[in-house]
DNA sequence: AGATGTGAAAAAGTTCACAGCG
DNA sequence: CGCTGTGAACTTTTTCACATCT
């Protein structure tokens, strides 16, 4: 098949920036919080910092939408949550289906953020026949092997994957080719989609990975947080040296000799040396 | 206070940008796989496919890290996931704590992804007194109270809220008063952190807003949707779309002339209007 | 006065395209 | 040759600062 391209929708933007619409969700629930006090206007200054982003950013983002606040005034709360709202497509209903109901499929069956918002979960599927039936925050789940029914009679465009990665490509297949044109990939894989289709991924582990190389930063300055660094591992004088957390199945050592290393952006140098 | 969160907690000097941070994890994930399978050596080409970006990026990305490749062959495996493993601090042990431990966070401790990595579950942390004991994971439940003691005790610099929205602040502050300086928090809650301290968030709700607002655009695009689909993939369901409007979506017809655009968005006049 | 809305500048990130090394 | 490494061009995003409107 047409190994799909893994690229974004190439952001048509004649409209709202991608980052922009990035951050519409975040000021949208600040500005739900404050509705539900009974605020009635706020100033970009103030939602700006319920929201975690600073005024100047969110003045922009809000000029995309067009001119909804009040100069030497604010916003409207309601009027803006409205617009936001419809801007972002939440005016109306989502049938959403969870694919893989392990442990992350359930608890995301359980989210109750979920159903706030105009996301509904219309089915829950997946293949262990054990499952089947067996009713999970109150819904029974179904097998794979009615996936393309499901899709078909319940109308729905977002598919959500949170089955083992070897079993992800294959059921996002299926999900689009029963008209899925979103997908929200919870398995710690690469998809491929045709145009299209567009994929956003969560993975906890790179979520860790990133705030781990931060952290690894900090080591070293006058903050605390002296944990047992023990300083870099003795650097790899060879190429294959990883001696690293998992090396399975690694020969490794033998391998060749990358030598030749130039200038790297500074200091640190792993006295990395050609043979 | 009212600490703006993350400003630029990235390198002060000129670092690895944050950008290219960000993709480490998936190259290595990628390089991970190849490794497994006995494979020598990849070229950026091939790299870049496996990992869902393309080439340029990759070796720009790597550029970064320094000379890691070898001209007319590519990348040896081995010692790329090595190299990368020691830049995002993979090299060393980071033990973590999870903190709510409902649905999302038994989840999380049983996630596998977890461990394979330099990533080592320390303790499970929740407020619920009947939980206390109770294994998750074959970890054993602690009592919040005792927070400051696990955290010290352990060594954790890296915590995992997946509290309630409501409780995420107070745990969230309690965790850097520990000494915790990254935290990943799945509560759908803006945190305030002082400076020196990463949070990084993972928000269900928000990806699929997100999803839905490129889905919303679908609806009415002539764009080559001929992704062999059979059976129309059905408009976005019933449109129980809320009062408002009986105007069709923006009829994205006319190419809009990004001008002195001012006022709203064509067609859209809610029937909400503010006071 | 007080806040929005927005050109313009700056910064960050991506892509191109090719020199140059193996 | 083939493929990396990278300056330069280009695009997107952020920030500044102030004209503009209520």
């Amino acid at each position: 098949m047409a190994t799909g391209r893994t690229h974004r929708p190439a952001t048509r933007s004649r409209g709202i920036p991608e980052a922009t619409v990035a951050r519409l969700p975040l000021y949208l629930r600040a500005l739900t919080a404050l509705s539900e006090r009974s605020v009635p206007t706020v100033s970009s200054e103030e939602l700006a910092a319920a929201a975690g982003v600073n005024s100047a950013k969110l003045r922009k983002d809000f000029s995309y939408l067009g001119s909804y606040g009040t100069r030497g005034v604010g916003y409207d709360v309601e009027y803006l949550v409205y617009q936001i709202s419809r801007e972002l497509g939440l005016t109306q209903d989502w049938p959403v289906v969870i694919v893989g109901i392990g442990n992350l499929g359930a608890a995301l069956a359980n989210y109750g953020g979920f159903a706030s918002r105009g996301f509904r979960v219309a089915a829950l599927i997946d293949a262990d026949p054990a499952m089947a039936g067996k009713p999970v925050a109150g819904i029974p789940v179904q097998h794979t092997d009615d996936l393309e029914k499901i899709i078909e009679d319940n109308g729905v465009s977002i598919g959500v994957i949170a089955t083992p990665a070897g079993a992800a490509q294959q059921v996002c297949d299926r999900l689009v080719a029963a008209g899925v044109t979103s997908i929200l990939n919870f398995a710690p894989t690469v998809l491929s989609v045709p145009d299209g289709v567009d994929v956003r991924k969560v993975d906890l582990s790179i979520e860790l990975q990133i705030l781990a190389f931060h952290e690894q930063r900090k080591a070293g300055e006058p903050t605390a947080a002296a944990h047992g660094v023990a300083g870099a591992p003795a650097a790899p004088t060879a190429p294959a040296a990883a001696a690293a957390a998992s090396a399975p199945a690694a020969p490794a050592a033998a391998a060749a000799t990358p030598g030749s290393r130039k200038g790297r952006p500074e200091g640190d140098v792993p006295a990395v040396m050609p043979a």
